[in-house]
DNA sequence: ATATTTTAAGACAAAATTGTCTTAATTCAG
DNA sequence: CTGAATTAAGACAATTTTGTCTTAAAATAT
């Protein structure tokens, strides 16, 4: 798998968010109904996007997280990148410390277009557009059916 | 990291033997010492290469292990599914099964683009096109500085 | 034939990831 | 102020991945 699950998870979660209001903190027992995902384990990676600043948390009733900013101002790289870490946008395939330009490994040339392409994409594509195009389409972010956007 | 450790270490151990003698087997001891890996984990590795035909193996003294066939006839790709299985290269980010052009999820379409650049780059490129490179340009393949590729 | 070298197979251990549970701290409602 | 709801934090367990070790089987050389 590309990306971890605790990534997938967060990533599920934060295009939910950014497709309701950002005024409401919705609650992380609400989210994991919605999402299917176990309260506790979606509870430590949303703390984790706490930590880098990209959700903001309140404890009590009425609380739970929503977006610390807004969705069209929160790439998708972001969400990656404080679970998961840089290494997917900036690693060598063959984990070679230090490969770059500079000091290469024989896959360096033929992954580093592929890679920049994946930091591109994932750079230049928001929560917001996720959201949108889940929203207005219709479409699931969850395994079975049952996800409903509204 | 994009691929497991396994198949990191699959992809250098058959880039180095792409660079040698295809006639002669070459024991995995000294592939182990080579590469740096350990010996037992590497073996384990290498026998689900053979398992998939890439490799050839040999018991007893000149036993070891070689391509199957010319390295300019096996793809990164055949390496890489040999070991990690085909989900980089088919699988929806968001790991929802059944995800496609028929019932895409909201990352589908910004990432199926790039998917299919790792495909293709992996696809196009032999083992032998990354020994050459490396040896030509005399380029590391392990994390240290000691490896050589005479 | 026998001993040596080497891969094959699988049990086992260690580490990382994934998942669960409990307790504490904070916030809101009455 | 008190109680209920909710996140925070961290201990703990299960699973997967990574790594080690032992024994068996096969091939070579003498």
């Amino acid at each position: 798998m590309i990306f971890s699950k605790s990534c997938v998870y967060g990533l599920r979660a934060s295009i939910y968010l950014a497709s309701i209001s950002r005024e409401k903190y919705m609650s992380i027992k609400g989210l994991s109904d919605k999402l299917d995902i176990s309260f506790h384990f979606l509870t430590k990676i949303l703390q984790e996007l706490t930590a880098a600043d990209l959700l903001e948390s309140m404890k009590g009733p009425k609380g739970g997280v929503r977006l610390s900013r807004r969705g069209s101002d929160i790439t998708l790289k972001e969400v990656v990148e404080a679970i998961d870490g840089p290494a997917i946008f900036t690693e060598c395939v063959l984990g070679l410390p230090g490969c770059g330009h500079e000091k290469p490994c024989p896959m360096h040339d033929m992954w580093e277009g592929t890679r920049d392409k994946i930091n591109d994409v994932f750079t230049t594509t928001s929560l917001q557009d996720m959201s949108k195009e889940g929203k207005e389409k219709d479409l699931r972010i969850t395994p079975d059916g049952k996800f409903i956007w509204s």
